[in-house]
DNA sequence: GACGCGACTGACCGATCGGTCAGAGTCTGA
DNA sequence: TCAGACTCTGACCGATCGGTCAGTCGCGTC
């Protein structure tokens, strides 16, 4: 009955993770569906579970690497403090950032409901922490306001400049970041 | 059959407008039901589609106020040009942020996914001059970034205080945003 | 040639979604 | 008293979702 050549290349599995992407980068993810992803790959929703066991399943093997990252991200800046937790946090963010940013451009602005799920629970952890570290050791709310500032505009930003090469993006987002979060390192302490 | 009193209230319009505020705020738009509202309001999911045309139409006239602010913004801003422009397009901004800061909460992040929909394409065209206004007269893109981080952060940082009182967030707020813009103003331009 | 196995399919499931519809209860004005 | 407007209901619709399942196909092995 059925014509088509027998694939029996164990690669589809690559090839769902990669419809994936590109489907979720332009739909986002609760937009996309797993036959939208099955009809990009040519096979089945079904085969799409076979070699996932759940939607998010898919999600987290995309999100694994820049997840780890993160991980660690968050434990080197917990041996630090004050202002050098401050100045790794943004420099570690930035990179973390520009790095993945084909990656956090799939989920363009689906972060606060993704984080809500179980799975991905701990990242909320490490959030509020990255947030504490970048606010720096100042007393008022401003530090905390300028951090949430980088922290949800440097990623959006990321996204939306794709194309700007790393050596180009990273350093200028560095520059905003600690700018925006000056009132810890003034040019002119004395 | 029915022993509810009856409620001949046409305020009913405005209990069904303030539980999908509510539940937004929580659920996010795509994330709530219209049977949540109705659930939460105490009546079928039949009556809230009397008093709305449509799910688009409540999360329209929630949004009315914010949009129109947007609007006159926008215009403002048509009239300047240069260093004026993103001045007034920072402060404004900032304003607008502040003021509506529980409107924008209740989209947490799903603003790309909105702005898709045809009936606010006009939000996404002044999204993009906002940008240029904020990215200033300089030619890099470094302006451009910097505006990004602001046109995003800023309103996240406002869903995220929506307990700081207004005359605290906003001065913060700006202050942000101009040393996040700041190679266009520096304090020492000769 | 029989068998097992990995890869995959189509049909199907229950749940939920936004939205429709005919009608019922209540109130008002002629 | 009665017509009609207003408000609201329960039942229902088609579509779509993530996910399950029995079975099929090709291939390597014994």
């Amino acid at each position: 009955m059925l014509e088509r050549m027998a694939r029996t290349t164990p690669q589809t599995h690559g090839e769902i993770l990669a419809a994936a992407a590109r489907r979720f980068a332009v739909t986002g993810y609760k937009g996309t569906s797993l036959q939208d992803i099955a009809r990009e790959v040519g096979c089945s929703k079904a085969a799409v579970l076979y070699h996932f066991a759940n939607k998010e399943a898919l999600l987290a093997e995309l999100m694994a690497k820049p997840i780890e990252v993160l991980r660690q991200l968050d434990e080197r800046i917990a041996t630090l403090d004050g202002a050098a937790a401050q100045r790794a946090a943004a420099e570690g963010f930035v990179d973390l950032a520009v790095r993945f940013r084909r990656e956090i451009a799939l989920l363009r602005g689906e972060f606060p409901e993704l984080l809500a799920q179980p799975a991905f629970a701990h990242i909320q952890r490490i959030s509020e922490r990255l947030l504490d570290a970048l606010a720096g050791p100042g007393d008022g709310p401003g530090g905390r306001i300028a951090a949430m500032v980088v922290l949800a505009g440097v990623p959006e930003a990321c996204a939306e400049f794709v194309d700007v090469p790393d050596d180009e993006l990273r350093p200028a987002l560095l520059a905003i970041a600690t700018r925006a979060l000056a009132p810890l390192d003034p040019p002119t302490p004395e």
